[in-house]
DNA sequence: CTAGGGTTAG
C-alpha cells in the first residue's frame, strides 16, 4: 500500500547511487528532423511470418501483437500524406484528430514528427493542436519540450486554456514533481489565469492522493466546492480509492453516503475501489452487500470490477473460486483479459502451482491475449520463491530482449531471490545492472539491499549504506528501520539499535508492532529483560497492543534469563487476553518442567499447565 | 479537434 506512493519511491540521490534521473539518450530532440517516410523503418522488425520454432511462447505473442500496431500506425500515416496532397488542405481540425488518432495508439513520438511536418508545411495550427502535442511530449517524459511548446504558445499569441494547463500539470506530476504542479496551479489560479474545472482540480487531487496526502486531496475537495466548482463523480472516486488503499474504508463508505445525499450517482469505478478496499481487508460480507447495492443502482461490474475480485480471491489462496469468478464473467459478457488471466496466475504462483499458472498462461494465449511485463513479474516471482533464481533471471533478459519494460518489482524481486539464496557477489552485480539500467529503485528495493546485507551479516555496511541514502533526501519508513534494528540486535550491536529506535520519532515514523517486538527480542536476547519491559509499557503508552507474538518474545527471555516469576507472569497477562504460547515457547515450557529444579515458581508454572 | 478516477513486487 505503502508502496505506489510516488513520494516514498523517491530518491535515493544521485550522487550516491549515480542513479540517472532519466535516459538522456532517449531525446526526442531528433525527431522533427526525422522525415515521415523514414517511419517506415519500424517495418524493420523480424518478420512475423517466420517465427523461428524456438522462441517461446512470451516472444511469439509479443510479435503477433507489435504487428497489429504498427499496421495501423502505418495507416494513419498514409492518411495523413493523402491529406497533405489534397487541394484546397483539409481544415485544422481535420489534422488535430487525425494526431489524436495517433495518441489514441499511443504512437506519442510519430505524433510528434507529424506536428513537426505541419508546421514546416506552414498548416495552421491551434491551441488544441498544441494541447495534443504538449500530451505527446508528457507521454514521452520530456516535460521539458511540453513547456518549450508553451513557450510558443505565447510567442504565437495564443492563448492556453484549462486543458493546456490540466496537460502540463499531469505531465508534471508523471515525473514525480507533484510539488512544482502544485506551486504552477496555485500560481495558475492566483493570477486567474485559468477557469479551474472539475477535470484540473482532480489532477492535482489525484497527486496529492498519489503522494499519500489523502487528507489534503479531501481539503481541496472542499476547496472547489468553496470556489463554486462542484465535485462530481470523478473528484470523488479519486478520494474514495485513495481512502480505501489507505485501508480507511469506512471514510470511503462515508463518501460514498455524502454523494447519494448530494445526487451524485456513483459509477462502477467508484464501486470498484470501494471492492478492493474491502477485498484487502476481507470484509466479504460487507462485498457481498456493495454488489447488491450495484445491482440495485443497475451498475454491472465491468472487467476491472472481476479482476479485483479475481485478484482477491487467488491472492488469499483461493484459486478454485477465481476460476470460478473468470468463468461466470465470461457468461456475463465480460471478457476477461491479460489483468484477469494475471490475477489468476499469480494465485498458482503464490501457492507454488507453476504448472497450472502455466496452464492459464496457455488458456490465455489461445484466445489471442499477449502477456504483459506484469505476467512475466509474476512467474519470475514464482520462480524466485521456488529458488530457481537463474529461471527467473532468463525470463527477465527475454522479457528485455522482446522489448517488454521490466518493472522495478520483476528487478526487486530478483535482487531479493539472490540474497536470499547468499549469492551476493551476484546479488552485487545486478545490482550495478539495475542502476546502469536506469531502474527507478524504490523504498523496496532500500529494504531488500538492507535487509540482504544484515541477512549476510553485513550489518556496518548496511548501516553505513542508510546513512549515507538519508543524507542524500531519502525517506526511510518503518519497515526499513525494523530491518535495521534487527540486523543490529542479531549483530550484538545493541546501542546503535537503541539509538536508532530513538530517533524514529523524530524521523516522523511511528514504530509498528513489528518495531516494539524486535527491540524486545533484542533486549531479551541481551538478558536486559527490564529494557524490554519498559518496551512493553512504552508500546501500551503509545496505543499499540501487544499481539501474541510480544508476550512469546517476554516469556521466552524470561525463562531463558532464569526469571521463572517474570515468565509466569507474562503467561497468566498472555492467557488473559486470549493469546496462546507458540510452538517455540511450548517447548521451552516443557523442557523446563522436565527438570526437577524446585523453583517454587515452576512449580505453580506446572500446576497451571498439568492440572 | 485537446485534459481527469479503479488492477501488480520485500
Amino acid at each position: 500500500m505503502i508502496m505506489r506512493r510516488a513520494f516514498t519511491t523517491c530518491f535515493f540521490s544521485n550522487t550516491l547511487l549515480r542513479f540517472p534521473i532519466h535516459a538522456t539518450t532517449n531525446t526526442i530532440t531528433t525527431i522533427p528532423l526525422l522525415r515521415l517516410h523514414s517511419l517506415s523503418q519500424y517495418h524493420t522488425c523480424p518478420n512475423p511470418n517466420h517465427i523461428p520454432n524456438h522462441l517461446s511462447e512470451f516472444e511469439q505473442l509479443l510479435l503477433e501483437k507489435s504487428r497489429v500496431g504498427f499496421d495501423k500506425l502505418d495507416d494513419a500515416l498514409r492518411v495523413f500524406d493523402k491529406m497533405l496532397r489534397k487541394k484546397p488542405l483539409p481544415s485544422v481540425i481535420d489534422f488535430t484528430q487525425l494526431l489524436a488518432a495517433l495518441v489514441k495508439m499511443k504512437h506519442y513520438s510519430a505524433a510528434v514528427s507529424v506536428f513537426s511536418k505541419m508546421c514546416s508545411f506552414n498548416i495552421a495550427v491551434d491551441i488544441v493542436t498544441y494541447s495534443t502535442v504538449i500530451n505527446c511530449c508528457c507521454h514521452l517524459k520530456r516535460v521539458d519540450y511540453a513547456f518549450a511548446l508553451l513557450a510558443a504558445i505565447f510567442k504565437r499569441g495564443f492563448v492556453p486554456n484549462v486543458v493546456t494547463y490540466t496537460t502540463l500539470l499531469r505531465g508534471l506530476i508523471s515525473q514525480d514533481k507533484f510539488l512544482e504542479a502544485e506551486l504552477l496551479f496555485k500560481n495558475l489560479l492566483k493570477h486567474n489565469q485559468v477557469e479551474p474545472n472539475a477535470v484540473i482540480f482532480n489532477t492535482i487531487i489525484n497527486g496529492q492522493c498519489k503522494t499519500g496526502n489523502t487528507s489534503q486531496a479531501m481539503m481541496l475537495l472542499r476547496y472547489m466546492e468553496k470556489k463554486g466548482c462542484m465535485p462530481n463523480v470523478v473528484n470523488y472516486s479519486t478520494i474514495i480509492d485513495s481512502l480505501s488503499k489507505d485501508r480507511l474504508v469506512d471514510d470511503a463508505l462515508g463518501l460514498l453516503g455524502e454523494m447519494s445525499d448530494r445526487g451524485i450517482q456513483p459509477n462502477v469505478v467508484t464501486y470498484s475501489s470501494l471492492i478492493q478496499g474491502l477485498c484487502n481487508l476481507n470484509r466479504w460480507d460487507d462485498i457481498t452487500q456493495l454488489l447488491k447495492d450495484m445491482n440495485r443502482h443497475k451498475i454491472s461490474p465491468g472487467k476491472h470490477t472481476y479482476s479485483i475480485l479475481v485478484d482477491a480471491h487467488a491472492r488469499d489462496g483461493k484459486v478454485r473460486d477465481a476460476e470460478y469468478l473468470i468463468e461466470l464473467m465470461i457468461r456475463r459478457g465480460q471478457n476477461p483479459d491479460v489483468v484477469t488471466y494475471s490475477a489468476l496466475m499469480d494465485g498458482y504462483c503464490l501457492r507454488g502451482e507453476l504448472d497450472k499458472a502455466s496452464v492459464v498462461l496457455r488458456t490465455m494465449r489461445n484466445k489471442g491475449i499477449s502477456p504483459d511485463a506484469h505476467t512475466y513479474s509474476i512467474f519470475i516471482n514464482g520462480f524466485c520463491k521456488k529458488t530457481k533464481v537463474d529461471t527467473a533471471i532468463h525470463l527477465l533478459e527475454e522479457m528485455t530482449l522482446k522489448g517488454l519494460t521490466p518493472t522495478v518489482e520483476a528487478y526487486n524481486t530478483i535482487l531479493d531471490g539472490l540474497f536470499r539464496t547468499l549469492r551476493l557477489d551476484e546479488a552485487h552485480k545486478f545490482y550495478k545492472k539495475m542502476l546502469n539500467k536506469g531502474v527507478k529503485l524504490n523504498v523496496v528495493t532500500c529494504g531488500i539491499l538492507l535487509h540482504g546485507l544484515c541477512w549476510n551479516g553485513l550489518v556496518g555496511e548496511a548501516m553505513s549504506m542508510f546513512h549515507k541514502m538519508e543524507s542524500c533526501g531519502f525517506v526511510p519508513n518503518i519497515q526499513i528501520c525494523n530491518i535495521l534494528i534487527h540486523g543490529l540486535f542479531k549483530d550484538g550491536k545493541v546501542d546503535e539499535a537503541r539509538n536508532l529506535f530513538q530517533n524514529i520519532l523524530l524521523k516522523g515514523l511511528r514504530p509498528s508492532v513489528i518495531t516494539y517486538n524486535s527491540m524486545i527480542q533484542g533486549f531479551c536476547q541481551e538478558g536486559l529483560l527490564d529494557e524490554a519491559y519498559k518496551i512493553l509499557l512504552e508500546m501500551e503508552e503509545h496505543n499499540c497492543l501487544p499481539t501474541e507474538a510480544t508476550y512469546n518474545i517476554l516469556i521466552r527471555g524470561c525463562f531463558k534469563n532464569k526469571m521463572y516469576d517474570g515468565g509466569c507472569l507474562f503467561i497468566d497477562d498472555m492467557v488473559a487476553h486470549g493469546f496462546k504460547a507458540d510452538a517455540s515457547t511450548a517447548s521451552i515450557v516443557f523442557d523446563l518442567l522436565q527438570l526437577k529444579e524446585q523453583d517454587p515458581a515452576l512449580l505453580a508454572l506446572q500446576k497451571k499447565f498439568m492440572p
